[in-house]
Order: structure tokens, then C-alpha cells, then sequence
DNA sequence: GCCAACGTTGGC
DNA sequence: GCCAACGTTGGC
């Protein structure tokens, strides 16, 4: 999952009652496709800082809520306002994640270009806007023995 | 700030 | 259904 750190940070999440926040705001239709049918109770999740300097991946999250109505859609004073989702028939779904672990050192994004395996990562490919998107597990188990850390 | 790589909108 | 115009994302 990615953030711009400016708007919503780890240490942000971190700072969260029982570090657990909804992930609101998501105007993507395969970005929400993925939290909605795909992300489940106990699935890891990295979290990634965007339009940062570098772009890093600076740990892991818990999906600890499934798929529910991004109730942000319907509020007309909230920035992602929109006005065809409604109560009675939402557009937009989220979940909640918890923060799992802040890796000691964040992974910039030069440093991971250089890695071999990772060069089919989908966050890796040029132009990857999605928001939320899938992890292989051998993806993500280099991604940790890289940050040095394990769960 | 630039711009490539998207996704969305709307005229036809 | 096509596609041009437009808006957004996000690396650099």
C-alpha cells in the first residue's frame, strides 16, 4: 500500500490508537478491487512511502479488518467526496491495517532497483500508479530479509 | 518543475 | 465502441 508520507505517514499509523487506522480515500477501481475481494484477516501488508525522498518501503502492516464501505465517499466535505456512492449503494470499500513493524532502516527505491529479485515486482515497474497492489511472497520474503527483520 | 504513464470522461 | 482531451500519479 502506498502513502505520501506529507498526507499520512508510518510513524502517523504508528501513532494511531492501537496503531490501527481505515484505509480511506481510494478512488481506484482495481486498487479498490484488491482490498474488497483479495486482502484478508492476518494478510501482510508492505507500506510504502510515495513522492518521498527516496520513495521507500518502511514496513509492514496487518489487514485486521476486511472489505467495508469507505464511508468518506458520501461525506460531501471530505477532499475524496464522491457523489455517486451512497450509504444505500457504495462505490468505495476499505480496510483497517495495524501496524506490524517499522523496519529499523527504510528500503529506498535505488536500492531495491538493484536487487534481482525484485525486478518483476509490480512496484518496481515504471509507471506503476496502483495504489494498492499485490505482493508475491518471494517478493515479500526478500523484501524482509533485506530490511533485516522478521515477524 | 517536468513529463511519462497511466485512468477517466464524453463527444461522436 | 473509439479515441481525443483531460486529470492524476509519482519518479526524477
Amino acid at each position: 500500500m502506498k502513502t505520501e508520507p506529507d498526507s499520512y505517514s508510518i510513524d502517523d499509523l504508528a501513532k494511531e490508537k492501537k496503531k490501527t487506522t481505515f484505509w480511506s480515500g481510494v478512488r481506484n477501481y482495481q486498487a479498490r478491487n484488491f482490498m474488497r475481494d483479495d486482502m484478508k484477516n492476518g494478510d501482510l501488508v508492505l507500506f510504502y512511502h510515495s513522492n518521498a525522498d527516496p520513495p521507500s518501503i518502511v514496513g509492514v502492516a496487518e489487514v485486521v479488518k476486511e472489505s467495508y464501505p469507505d464511508f468518506t465517499s458520501w461525506d460531501e466535505n471530505d477532499h475524496h467526496y464522491d457523489p455517486k456512492s451512497t450509504p444505500e449503494n457504495p462505490r468505495w470499500f476499505m480496510v483497517d491495517i495495524k501496524l506490524k513493524k517499522k523496519f529499523p532502516e527504510a528500503l529506498g527505491r535505488p536500492q531495491l532497483a538493484d536487487v534481482k529479485a525484485l525486478s518483476d515486482m509490480e512496484l518496481m515497474r515504471k509507471g506503476s500508479r496502483l495504489s494498492v497492489q499485490p505482493v508475491t511472497k518471494k517478493e515479500f520474503d526478500t523484501i524482509l530479509k533485506l530490511a533485516s527483520v522478521t515477524l
